[in-house]
DNA sequence: TTCGACGTTATTGTTGACAATCCTGATAAC
DNA sequence: GTTATCAGGATTGTCAACAATAACGTCGAA
């Protein structure tokens, strides 16, 4: 083992776009910023060819937009998308919640509430960072319980895409301590084998990121944005 | 305009891409098959280069697999995964057809025709790789009409996941005669206004290419498969 | 002063060569 | 006869230099 540099390159590109996708999401990379190969892979310590395929798999997920000879910029989302997003990621969820065998085994419970402590911990210390992380851990240990790998990856694509329109709430308490409490309902809901529950907390779960969005949009360049 | 080379070679990668998977639909490629970049490459009178994103477009799709320095290989699916692709794919598609406006616009169901009467043309002459594209952009436009365009994406991507599950069907004139006369069941659907009908159509429409793949494939390594 | 042509620079796209890795088959030892 | 070892070839992964392109600023003319 050579230390880090050891890696095989298929994670290194991965590591680069997660990193990447982090600085989106927490809003240190603007909407319309452009992405520079050279200062990323200079930045990283990488060559631009990873960086290349980063900014591919970033493409791919919907954060970035390229064009011919100009390069990447992260993107920005219309309202409208968001709202198909938005509409979509709820029909998913909510089947994923469905399909979630109840009572949940015990691993599914004591995996989530694990997460949702680390989770808890970050939002009470403020590390946004941290937050973003254990949030996307919680939801994927959630829906995995589905038993469907398929469905859950979509899902998890889904969130993706909008991972950009959430730089505005992801670093807001408010909305932060929002979600820890609905993560902890709906391990209780898990618990209580309360579907009914469950399901209503997951569709609503997604109504305040959405709505802040698109409203901070409107705002910003008028109604007809 | 100095001919087909000087395309964008973004453009070139899709054709490639696309290219491969024709052939791995159509079971030109066999399960197993491995894709040797610079055979490709010499194929389509392209640079390795673009092979690489292409391969990277395809495992994407989850058609093919990909290991370190062993390259790629066109990606056999387990009956269990067939199966959870066409749950969700069901409930999906069931919940774009819910979604498409009816009476539908006039435009979509001439463009509707249309297809498939090239759908059908190919089919009676037997032309297998034209009934795929046909087949495809059938449905593009059908579950277009609904107009989440995001809802869409995933439906075509989900499609191409099981293509390679199809070549046990794509080529049958038994299955294409079939999946001809539900299109044009499902024209009739849209002209009548008639959303059970179309919803049940398309949900029906899923069932015949996944059974006969498991039970092709259950029937080649026995049903522990 | 403003507009447009032009050259410069920053950035991306492409290429071929090289290095690393894995598979195959042959040879030799047991 | 079987297994272990090790070349040789085939294939993928990495790289750095080069070409192509678009953004930018400058200069000159109306």
């Amino acid at each position: 083992m050579d230390s880090v540099e050891r890696q095989a390159s298929a994670a290194r590109v991965k590591q680069v776009a997660s990193a990447l996708e982090e600085e989106i999401v927490l809003g240190w990379l603007q909407p319309r910023e452009r992405l520079i190969e050279e200062d990323i892979a200079s930045r990283f310590e990488v060559k631009r060819h990873v960086v290349r395929e980063a900014i591919a798999e970033l493409e791919r997920m919907g954060l970035v937009e390229r064009v011919q000879n100009k390069g990447a910029a992260v993107r920005m989302l219309s309202p409208t998308e968001v709202g198909q997003i938005y509409s979509v990621r709820e029909a998913l969820e909510t089947l994923a919640a469905q399909q979630i065998p109840l009572p949940p085994r015990p691993e599914t419970i004591s995996a989530l509430t694990k997460i949702q402590g680390q989770h808890a911990a970050a939002v009470e210390r403020g590390d946004s960072r941290a937050a973003f992380r254990a949030n996307m851990a919680f939801h994927n240990a959630l829906f995995g319980a589905c038993g469907n790998p398929h469905l859950v990856e979509i899902i998890q694509s889904l969130a993706q895409k909008v991972h950009g329109a959430r730089s505005y709430t992801a670093a807001s308490p408010v909305h932060l301590a929002r979600a820890r409490d609905d993560h902890w309902a709906m391990i209780e809901a898990l618990k209580a084998s309360d579907r009914e529950k469950l399901v209503q907390l997951c569709r609503e779960h997604l109504s305040p990121s959405r709505d802040t969005y698109i409203a901070s949009l409107e705002q910003r360049f008028g109604k007809a944005g």
